[in-house]
DNA sequence: CGTCATCTTGTAAATGTTTTCAGTTTCGGA
DNA sequence: TCCGAAACTGAAAACATTTACAAGATGACG
């Protein structure tokens, strides 16, 4: 036997329970709802004091089915334990509840395959528009979202594959700059602790960055230069000592994040080392802790908040049908904090 | 002059499409969608071809239309720039996933009116129950809740007033026990960096719980032993100095979260104090960071997955109708590490 | 005072599903 | 081979809106 929710509530008042009470047709509270000022004043008010009354709401299901908006934008995140994610949102909902919009969002943990069904998944409650990171999607999905003329933005990446809109930023040239600079300082033995690559286009480029940085100065990233590790700090800790286990350990580690750059710090300091002196390290993101962290982080700014809101600005414009917005390139720039300096004594590799 | 948003994509297809392919009627493709097993083998997949085929996707408008259920559950966090928030939306995510159930996302900054505001905003949209974080709305957005049937969740907070119904803990509590803790050791000059309170139920219970602590050994926490400072290590830094400014400056601080924890830590250690030497500090939260940093934060941890997890599970119930759960306390309990210490010489006030 | 244009308002159709109810098929057993 | 029950399928009625279109009211102007 069931108990009603609540024992006292009446059915949820509908359109025309409004038109009743403010002795009005249901046409009319419909335009006094979306179109005010088609209505003359003292009907206007009549109505408006009805749907206080009985606190009406329009009912979302049949709204969307006439006016096939739903007034909602989907975003699938890898995951939301990372502050920039956390970032993202934070943007994308200001910019959007800006523009009477909501955000429904959704995780894959960074499998396709999950992405795939969530976006699906996000199509069957209505969305307007879809943003998405990266631009690795499967063809499938990609062309099943076209078919069915759902908008998607592409976040974080850049360049697009041609025919994708969205708005990034090069990672693999930021990570060239990040190279340049330590190559410029001394540095010959660098080391990469990057992000998972599986499945993750940014992570990828970001190592392509890495390798092509260090091929432009003859030089190479063995495989006892480069761990991938899952963005965490226990993981970090743990692959930058499997790094200074190398024969020849390097002076210097460029990190896939902020947060394996913080673990690689925190574990260098652990093993008595000092940054930067022994142990140069360079990070990605700019994290709110990487200003605070001792010694100061040095790292690769991305302009986040300026991503993400034009990200919104392009989903609205396409769920509202206006064409396609160029594509946008972000700025990443290099910020030098304490981290890194030259090695002890200039080396050969 | 409007450019289409694709030039080339046939207009979405509805179940009459379906059926006309598959040569069935509306109502067993439906049924196909719905209840598959209790349609013929032969016909169904039939139908699931045709849905493969041309990419059927219900009309969610349609749908929720008709079977008064939107399969999504709306949450409301002060803001999302917090890693036990991240948390919380993983947990409920993940937890409304597997139950094929969609999260609506929205951000209050704190603010009680714009709570209350997007709390209407999720309703217009259609939310089959709300997950608010605290207990403290007011009547007036909790009484409209009520009034329309819409389930609501409050996370975090503990006791709840009669009549709602949630998950949390006790925040005053913990506190109580952070600082016996610290009594026990010895410590008598105990001060509180404090989240701000205002419109912050936790937030107040946490401070209450400290000051009952130490009204139990005849203590009071004056003026000076307390600042209250927004969750962020800038401020948390600024916070710190200004209690040592006191005239008889604390040899604990105990914070409104592992945040401010960490803030208070990297400061005392940029002003040359020896934590936990010349300083204990006590956290909240035990976030991921709590157990790397050096020293490793004493702070009190909660069992964030499992109320969020919870949490989701009274919502999904409530939104099938089921009666309110049984409202449910969880346990935290004190972490101690590295961070507290006893004073170094006893002292008296 | 009548006519016409301009606002306002109401009527009714349409939106894509789910679900009830009734009709049809299938199949086991006699 | 036929009967009845059970399983399956289809027709049609909601569901709560939006929005053409038509009709009615209002007011200006001759």
């Amino acid at each position: 036997m069931e108990t009603a929710v609540s024992s006292d509530f009446l059915p949820v008042p509908t359109i025309s329970d409004v038109a009743r009470v403010a002795k009005v047709s249901i046409a009319t509270v419909s335009r006094v709802v979306n179109a005010p000022e088609g209505v003359r004043a003292t009907l206007r008010e009549r109505v408006q004091a009805a749907i206080a009354q009985l606190g009406y709401v329009p009912h979302p299901g049949a709204r969307t089915l006439k006016s096939r908006r739903t007034g909602t934008i989907g975003a699938i995140f890898p995951t939301v334990d990372n502050a920039i994610f956390a970032t993202a949102i934070n943007a994308l909902q200001q910019r959007l509840a800006a523009a009477n919009h909501q955000l429904l969002i959704a995780t894959s943990g960074y499998d396709p395959a999950v992405e795939a069904r969530q976006a699906l998944n996000l199509l069957t409650r209505g969305v307007d528009a879809l943003v998405l990171c990266g631009c690795a999607q499967g063809a499938p999905l990609i062309d099943r979202l076209k078919a069915r003329g759902v908008p998607v933005v592409h976040v974080m990446s850049w360049p697009l594959p041609s025919g994708m809109t969205g708005v990034g930023f090069d990672n693999a040239r930021a990570m060239h700059q990040v190279v340049r600079y330590l190559l410029d300082m001394g540095h010959r033995r660098i080391a990469m602790l990057a992000g998972v690559t599986q499945d993750n286009d940014r992570s990828y480029a970001r190592v392509q960055g890495v390798r092509q940085a260090l091929a432009a100065h003859r030089l190479t990233l063995p495989a006892d230069r480069l761990v991938e590790r899952p963005y965490g700090l226990a993981p970090a800790r743990e692959g930058l000592r499997q790094l200074l286990q190398a024969k020849s350990p390097p002076t210097a580690v460029v990190c896939g994040n902020d947060v394996l750059a913080l673990g690689a710090l925190l574990e260098a300091q652990h093993l008595g080392l000092q940054v930067p002196r022994d142990l140069s390290i360079v990070g990605f993101d700019d994290l709110e802790m990487a200003s605070h962290v001792q010694p100061g982080l040095t790292t690769v700014q991305v302009p986040a908040q300026t991503m993400w809101h034009r990200a919104a600005d392009y989903a609205l414009a396409m769920a509202r049908g206006e064409a396609p917005a160029a594509n946008h390139e972000v700025e990443v720039s290099l910020v030098v904090r304490g981290s890194t300096a030259p090695p002890r004594r200039p080396v050969r590799d």
